[in-house]
DNA sequence: TTGTATGCGTTATCAC
DNA sequence: GTGATAACGCATACAA
């Protein structure tokens, strides 16, 4: 930058001055600078420039695990916001290493990080964190909320999503209905919980008659979960699965599979996200979509009118973005014949 | 940093020493400091750090497509091995916005990161991109290579990998084969073609006799490859696609949905990668998986081994990792007597 | 309108 | 062993 000056013929304050425009300079004065830093390709550190505005254009993105799609797109969405607006996003993937509360606080300090989309994982911890988190810095939650600590936040509207679809599979004639859920700490997985019980209730189902899994919302998890609900074959056995998300439902698919169950004739299988896959199974899987990226771009958004001072930090903002009901193959109307009993009673 | 020397009454320079343990310093002098650090929560400043001394214990990923699974475990494999190395990652997805070579040029080094791992997409520009970018500072390439300018990279071994399945589907007793390729400026494109080549050649057939579509690595370019190669119904339609990669092989299997041909019944189909849903389709999608993950954290380290010169920069150093065939459902013999043609000849 | 001077929080080079 | 002190590259209050 002194380079620049010099090469310029001006001080280190006009040359400050042309690169924010933070102050009046005279044309021709302002050309000859602007020259000079193209011919020295000039670039300004950034280092420096943080050190003296404490500010870093960056953000920190805090993702439970790449490899499920919807968090991949959010993360898109996060990433298409920020380079918008010129900011950098630094990934942290937390599951890999297990990093403490404490590690993040001093990430977005030390780092003078602007601030920090958080979309919670599986695991517990999220309440201390997002506390201690937000008292470092701006923090925006998307996908999820916290009871009790309001940070702005942008989710889908689980609940009605949740609502919509098991009453499609009510609708259908389903009575016999298993939930696949997702960790009990978690906020999605309550609404979505809340979102099938209103349906069910619709139908006068108590929840009693409705086995419960509790998953980690990974594929695996969900298999595990099929193995479960589905192990009796006897009349009890549910004729539609519910599950949290599209990943569980993949692994209720690969179950089915490997049992000899047939979707949908032996049992219905409905999801939740809509991640690509979902189209491409056999059956289709039938779910709800969540808009991942637009979430995530949301999200950046509202964080950064959140550091400009747009939003009162402390504010329970909350953005609900719409869902929309999918409807493909894997969610039929029951079929008793096919279950073993009434085949037996056939073969008899 | 101040408050904790006078805290400690130890100077500055003290303070620093044991921070990162650069000098020698008494017993009771680090304890006092040590204590200072904890009671006052004092968490240094990055930005001044980076400042002083050069380094940012930060490098950039730059990667085509999050929402691509494969192009997803790379990155959390990156973020793995940074985070053992407590660097930071920041993540550039280009594909939102339009980033110039000029722009990533001076990410490197306005940013002052370290390095940069490259995980070129689908488009051109690449070769002028990893110029520039090579001679602004460290750069690894991940998944990909560019002729004719060796910079140290990590890739999987997709010439035998892509042989390797050719000649599995060839062995089934496919003659008429057709290839899904990728962006002819790729070098994993001309890779796996090559490998399907030589199976070919193997089994004395000649390239011209096989069709081949150039995709762009997407989906929706999958189902476009099956509807142009598997539009004439005759004799002369392909009972065998080889994909390279599992996204458009997906593309086919939703083309072969809906035009009603059977997998592998009609056609076999082979992909490239091994991303999860493969395991999930109906059928399983044969195809070679990618230590994706693994080749990630292998770039990284090899990006930290660059920057702190444990390997010379310019080294054409090029890690290959191996692949392997995964057989699944989705390839089996062909079935002559279900071709449009013989059925015909049945019927009459 | 333009230049000068000071400080941001660290590290590193010296003397002590 | 330890402590002053000078950069690092930039932004800005203030003087000119």
């Amino acid at each position: 930058m002194k380079d620049v000056a010099q090469h310029a013929n001006v001080s280190l304050s006009t040359v400050s001055y042309v690169l924010n425009d933070s102050g009046p300079v005279g044309k021709a004065r302002r050309a000859r600078v602007l020259d000079a830093v193209r011919v020295l390709g000039y670039t300004p550190n950034e280092s420096a420039r943080r050190l003296r505005t404490k500010s870093a254009a960056t953000i920190g993105l805090i993702v439970p695990d790449l490899s499920n799609q919807f968090f991949a797109l959010v993360a898109e969405g996060v990433e298409s916001a920020a380079a918008s607006r010129d900011a950098l996003v630094v990934l942290c993937a937390p599951e890999a290493i297990d990093r403490t509360t404490e590690y993040y606080v001093r990430l977005l300090r030390s780092q003078s990080l602007d601030g920090l989309v958080y979309l919670p994982g599986g695991d517990g911890m999220t309440l201390n964190l997002a506390l201690a988190l937000a008292e470092a810095g701006p923090v925006v939650m998307v996908d999820e909320r916290i009871r009790g600590f309001d940070v702005p936040s942008v989710v889908a509207d689980s609940r009605s999503g949740a609502r919509q679809i098991a009453e499609h599979v009510l609708s259908q004639g389903h009575r016999r209905i298993a939930i696949v859920g997702g960790p009990e700490a978690l906020w999605t997985s309550e609404q979505r919980l809340a979102g099938y019980r209103e349906a069910l209730a619709g139908f006068r189902i108590p929840p009693k008659d409705v086995p419960h899994f509790v998953g980690d919302h990974r594929e695996e998890s969900g298999t595990r979960a099929a193995a479960q609900l589905l192990a009796e074959s006897g009349a009890d056995r549910p004729t539609a699965l519910l599950c949290v998300n599209d990943l569980m439902a993949m692994g209720v698919y690969r179950y089915c599979r490997e049992a000899g169950l047939r979707i949908p004739e032996d049992v219905s299988v409905a999801g939740f996200d809509d991640i690509t896959v979902a189209g491409l199974l056999s059956p289709g899987l039938t779910t709800v979509r969540q808009p991942a990226r637009e979430m995530g771009f949301q999200a950046a958004n509202l964080l950064f009118d959140v550091i400009d001072g747009r939003e009162a930090t402390d504010d329970e903002m909350v953005l609900t973005l719409p869902t929309e009901l999918i409807r493909r193959g894997s969610v039929s109307p029951p079929h008793p014949d096919d279950d073993e009993a009434p085949v037996q009673g056939i073969g008899a």
